[in-house]
DNA sequence: AAGTGGTCTAGACCACCCC
DNA sequence: GGGTGGTCTAGACCACTTT
């Protein structure tokens, strides 16, 4: 006989909870209590249609529940598997302090560095663009065009975020800001050099489910929401000098804050 | 004949993209162009199986794919339809500043009030309990016995949001703090009029798809991941005075921090 | 070749909503 | 009562992975 009774109990067709439900929570709290570890590979379909007694659309329909909760994965071929925690990157507030821009590297490459991970940056676009609107609503309604500069960050080779600077194009065009390298301390050095002194950020925050295009630029596993992130930088007269779209893997990251308690 | 052709196109049996995913593409799009509006009611699935020349289960599986997105809701007896885009309430990060403090009422109520939304506050529960590992860790492992806040936040009716503050008992037993109505200002005034005056806080945002419970609690449509935000207050002593655990569903609120670029 | 998940069909019965 | 979505069955064929 299968060795699932051990982990798994039975249903009741005559509860009023649905029978696929039923198989759900016995599968998630399995997981839960670490009957099946992570990574590990669930029952097959054809073995829960056999301990349960269903048809097979309903096993699949209680896959389909866990991978809405982001617990498991399925993977054609191989099997169910519940979803490892990924490791994660966490975002300090402080992130572009001044002092942190002295050195020479980008805060994604050094930071990854330290915590052990390989980092890469791919994908990327330098060009000029009309400002969209969410852009031009923090840039100022008189910024039309904008140079964009679009990439993508990889830790041990898997995509986590997906950001886009706009900068107004009279700040930006013909400096180093719209070559692919911007140079040693990152486009923030170079509004300084360039006579914007950064007074603060503004970060809005929000969480959602992916379009299918981030699904495919993240490579995101279903049940895997975005943290999208946009920054506005204002140099010390007030004007808004950059704006930055981040769209980042959710499970992959921590954001932190320190606020003073004014 | 169905007046569908208008708004939706056909479906090729022979590519490679499967059927169900060519059909959420074609809603998404009508959905993104606008051509069926925030809370309209999409074909039914039997208008769709007949439109389309496909079974039923080809049908739902599309609207599972739009659903999974955050894209629609199904309602029983009613039909699916398009997610409205919810009230969106803005939490700014000085939210906590002392000159907020000052007046009587709770910072979601003035708040709320002020964007004409009808705010409440319920399942209010005060107890003495066992400090659980994350809340220990960051009130310091010292902590055995915390005193839990816990409440829930809901606009226009609708549960937005279920928060739970974790204090020392040492501080708070016996105090203002351990009563259901902490009094003008909240628990942060109490805890400064105790000598515990508030120094800093740090809060650690996550996103993630919510369990069961937290789908229960915040009636939760399908497709909507919350935001996690933990935040610790520290006295001017550098002491961990607060640790707040608080769950948002994702698609009523943006979270706005402001920062200084030292 | 065997095992796995991915897609799809053609039905069935039920529960809910609205007229 | 008629329309809607919710659940479930019992098959079928396919694509991918592993042996």
């Amino acid at each position: 006989m299968s060795s699932l009774p051990g982990r798994l109990g039975t249903v009741d067709p005559t509860s009023d909870r649905a029978v696929f439900r039923q198989i759900a929570d016995q599968l998630r709290e399995a997981i839960d209590r670490g009957r099946f570890s992570e990574g590990e590979k669930l029952p097959s379909e054809a073995e829960l249609v056999e301990h349960y007694g269903v048809s097979r659309m309903t096993v699949r329909n209680s896959f389909s529940v866990l991978q809405g909760e982001g617990l498991v994965h399925a993977e054609h071929g191989r099997g169910v598997f519940v979803r490892p925690r990924q490791p994660v990157r966490r975002l300090a507030s402080d992130r572009f302090a001044r002092r942190h821009r002295e050195q020479g590297k980008s805060a994604f490459l050094v930071e990854a560095d330290a915590a052990g991970s390989h980092p890469e940056v791919d994908s990327l676009e330098v060009k000029e663009e009309k400002a969209g609107r969410d852009v031009a609503v923090r840039l100022g309604s008189s910024v039309r065009r904008v140079l964009a500069r679009r990439r993508r960050y990889l830790l041990d080779g898997r995509p986590v975020e997906f950001a886009t600077s706009y900068l107004p194009i009279d700040i930006a065009r013909a400096t180093r800001i719209a070559e692919p390298d911007p140079g040693p301390g990152g486009i923030y050095a170079r509004l300084e050099e360039l006579g914007h002194r950064l007074d603060r950020f503004d970060e809005e925050i929000r969480a959602r489910m992916p379009s299918p295009a981030e699904v495919r630029t993240l490579r995101l596993a279903s049940g895997v929401p975005v943290i999208h992130l946009i920054r506005t930088a204002y140099d010390t007269d007030g004007r808004a000098v950059e704006v930055c779209d981040t769209v980042m893997a959710a499970d992959a990251y921590v954001l932190a804050y320190q606020l003073p308690a004014t």
